[in-house]
DNA sequence: TCCTATGTTGTCAT
DNA sequence: AATGACAACATAGG
């Protein structure tokens, strides 16, 4: 699921249950999940607390009462669950903080593409990793000049997370919809008003998927997440959908209604 | 058995 | 140094 609209749910999840509660157990049932040596999370973290959290893009970054800044990933298949008897472990919470109050916030990763990893500085961590700024707060300068050099594909380059942090699959083929623009238009032979009407539909995409808090059945009735497997029809043209591979990721397009730019 | 899945990362070639 | 193409990673479920 977590896409850039599901990350900030578990933020306001995780800012509901697990800040501000001292920590005093940390397990971990897989340490290839760890980017760090467990020992290294144990010993940073448990006798703290969790005071704030900042989400970029997919990446959500928790920072302590002390050095560490603990950086998750979801990856695939992840969440978090915050529960309190150790029988309501989730199967597959394969990581576990364990508070003062007895509660625990459990990291889910049935795929276990997820990972966690410890850092001193969100800031110097972004830029390591080349993130963009978050997709919701990215300007359009910033944006555009990511983008306007790039010599492949219109939706691959939007998957790059030094383009626009958070947007995922489901979330580039929604945008391409909404902009009409077909997947496979080339950046070079786009002008500037359709990259704009990319970003434009990034930015509505992004605050409706928000304010619908991830739940696709609320989205807007001209949205693709409603139409987006194989036997969908278009909202508009009522043609099929037709399922492809783009850049190697399934890729839902209405071909009547997107408009392939090369 | 084979295929797919909401993501990243390493490798290799350009 | 950058960029692009693609395999690899691990696992469950249809």
């Amino acid at each position: 699921m977590p896409e850039l609209p599901e990350v900030e749910n578990f933020k306001k999840y995780f800012d509901g249950t697990s800040l501000n509660q001292k920590i005093v157990a940390f397990d971990c049932a897989d340490d290839r999940l760890l980017k760090q040596a467990r020992d290294l999370f144990s010993n940073q973290l448990i006798g703290k607390h969790f005071e704030s959290s900042k989400r970029i893009g997919k990446y959500f970054f928790v920072e302590t009462n002390g050095d560490p800044t603990l950086v998750m990933h979801f990856g695939m298949t992840g969440r978090l669950t915050y529960y309190k008897d150790q029988e309501d472990r989730p199967k597959f919470a394969h990581i576990v903080f364990e508070f003062e109050n007895g509660f625990h916030l459990g990291f889910e990763n049935k795929r276990k593409f997820g990972w966690m990893d410890l850092t001193t500085s969100i800031d110097s961590y972004q830029k390591e990793k080349k993130l963009s700024d978050d997709a919701r707060d990215l300007s359009w300068k910033a944006f555009y000049n990511a983008l306007k050099n790039r010599k492949t594909f219109i939706k691959p380059v939007l998957l790059d997370q030094k383009v626009a942090a958070g947007i995922g699959n489901w979330m580039a083929d929604e945008i391409l919809y909404q902009a009409k623009i077909h997947p496979e238009s080339k950046i070079e032979a786009m002008k500037e008003k359709q990259l704009k009407s990319i970003f434009d539909a990034m930015k509505k995409v992004i605050e409706t998927a928000i304010e619908k808090e991830a739940v696709y059945a609320d989205f807007p009735q001209d949205f693709l997440m409603h139409n987006r497997r194989e036997d969908g029809n278009c909202y508009h043209t009522g043609d099929d959908i037709i399922k492809t591979k783009v850049g190697g990721r399934a890729t839902y397009i209405s071909p009547s209604w997107q408009k392939k730019i090369d």
